[in-house]
DNA sequence: GTCTATACGCTGATAGAC
DNA sequence: GTCTATCAGCGTATAGAC
C-alpha cells in the first residue's frame, strides 16, 4: 500500500526530492523549473530528467507520502461501525493530515496542475472519493454536499493561508477541527477515544 | 471606482477578453497561452500583445468586473453600524457574489499565478483585507481567524467544486450561506432585512 | 547508475514594418 | 491594428560518456 509512486531510492533521488519540495512550497509547481531543481543540485537539468520521466514524475513522488498519510486515515475510518462515527473519525484524521503536511498542502492545493494530476490518477482519485463518501455518508442530501465541499477547500485554504503561518500546530489542529464540526454539524462527542488514524508522514 | 483594469474599449478588445474568458475557465490561466487566445480569435499573438502590455494585464482585466462586485459588497457592509451586521452583510454579500461568478471564481481562486497576481496588486490586496477585517471583525482571536479562513477557501473551493455545478444558483446561495453562517457562529437572523449589496456583475 | 551534450517545439515578450 | 521576425527560457527527449 505504500509508496505507489515507485521507490527505486538512490541518494540522488532523495536529495532531489528534498530539493523539489522545498522549491516548490516555496514558489509553487508551476513556478518551478526542472532547470530550478537541477541548479539547487549542482547538475544540469537532463540529470534530472534521467531520474523521473517528467515533471508529473517528481511532483507524484513528493506528493506520494502524503496520500500514504490519506489512506492510513481512510483505512480506520472506513472500519467504524457506524456512520456517525466514520464521520467523526474521518474528520480528525484529516484535519491531522493537513496540519502536519502544511507546506505540502499548499502545494497540493493551490496548484492547478497538481489538483489536476491528482483527478487524473485513478488511484489518488479514488481515495479522494472514499473520504468525501466518509465524511458524506451514503446518499447525501445537497446541504452535506456542499458541507463536505466548503470543508475541503476551507481545511486546504485555511493550511495554506500566510495569515495563519505563525499559529502552532496544535491550537490550528484545534480550531480546525472546531470549524470543521460546525461545517458538517458533528457534535464534539462523536467518535470513539482518541482513535487511532494517520500514519505520521510529518513530510520535512 | 468601477473599471480600474483600464477600460479603453474597442470591439477587438472586447472580443479578446471574452475568448480569455472562456479560455481561462475551460483550462485554466496557466494552462492557456497567447497562443490558443490569438488562435480562437484568427490573429497573431502579437497581435494580442497590442492591446495588452502582458499575460497578467488579462488577467486582471477578466477579474476586473468580480472586483468591483467585491466593492459593491464592501462598502454596504462597511457602512452598517454594528459589527453584526456589518458581518452579516458581508457574508450575504460575498456568497451572492461568488455564486453569481462561479466560473470566474474557479478563475481566481484555483491558480496560483492569479492569486499571487491579486496578492501582489496593492489595490486588490486592500479590498481583501477590508473584507477580512469585516469578517472577522476588530482584533479578532485565534479561533475567529481560523474561521474567516475557512471561509475563505470553504466558499471558493464550493464554487469550483464540479460536484456542485450541477447545482442551481438560488440552491447554492442558500446552503453557502447556511454553511458560512456556521462556520462564523452567525445567528440566521442577523443583519438587516434584505441588505442591498453586490452590484450584480453576472460574467457571461 | 549517474551524468553531459545537444536538440525540438513551445512559451511569454519585444522591435519595427505596413 | 495587425503583421513578420526574433529572443531567451521552458518542458521534453535522445544519444552517449564514465
Amino acid at each position: 500500500m505504500a509508496g505507489q509512486g515507485g521507490r527505486r531510492a538512490g541518494a540522488a533521488r532523495e536529495r532531489l526530492l528534498a530539493a523539489a519540495l522545498t522549491l516548490f512550497a516555496r514558489q509553487g509547481v508551476s513556478g518551478t523549473s526542472l532547470q530550478m531543481i537541477a541548479d539547487e543540485l549542482g547538475v544540469t537539468k537532463a540529470a534530472v530528467y534521467h531520474q523521473f520521466q517528467s515533471k508529473d514524475d517528481i511532483v507524484l513522488a513528493v506528493v506520494g507520502p502524503a496520500i500514504d498519510g490519506l489512506a492510513g486515515v481512510i483505512g480506520p475510518a472506513e472500519a467504524q461501525t457506524t456512520g456517525a462515527r466514520r464521520r467523526a473519525v474521518a474528520l480528525r484524521g484529516l484535519v491531522d493530515l493537513i496540519v502536519r503536511n502544511r507546506r505540502l498542502a499548499a502545494i497540493l492545493y493551490a496548484d492547478p496542475v497538481v489538483v489536476d494530476l491528482v483527478r487524473t490518477d485513478p488511484a489518488l482519485r479514488a481515495y479522494g472519493e472514499r473520504m468525501k463518501a466518509l465524511l458524506a455518508g451514503p446518499e447525501p442530501d445537497v446541504a452535506t454536499k456542499v458541507a463536505v465541499s466548503v470543508l475541503g477547500g476551507g481545511l486546504a485554504g485555511a493550511a495554506v493561508d500566510p495569515l495563519l503561518a505563525g499559529v502552532d500546530d496544535a491550537t490550528l489542529h484545534e480550531h480546525l477541527l472546531a470549524t470543521g464540526r460546525r461545517i458538517l454539524r458533528v457534535r464534539p462527542g462523536s467518535g470513539p477515544h482518541s482513535a487511532g488514524c494517520s500514519a505520521a508522514v510529518a513530510i520535512r
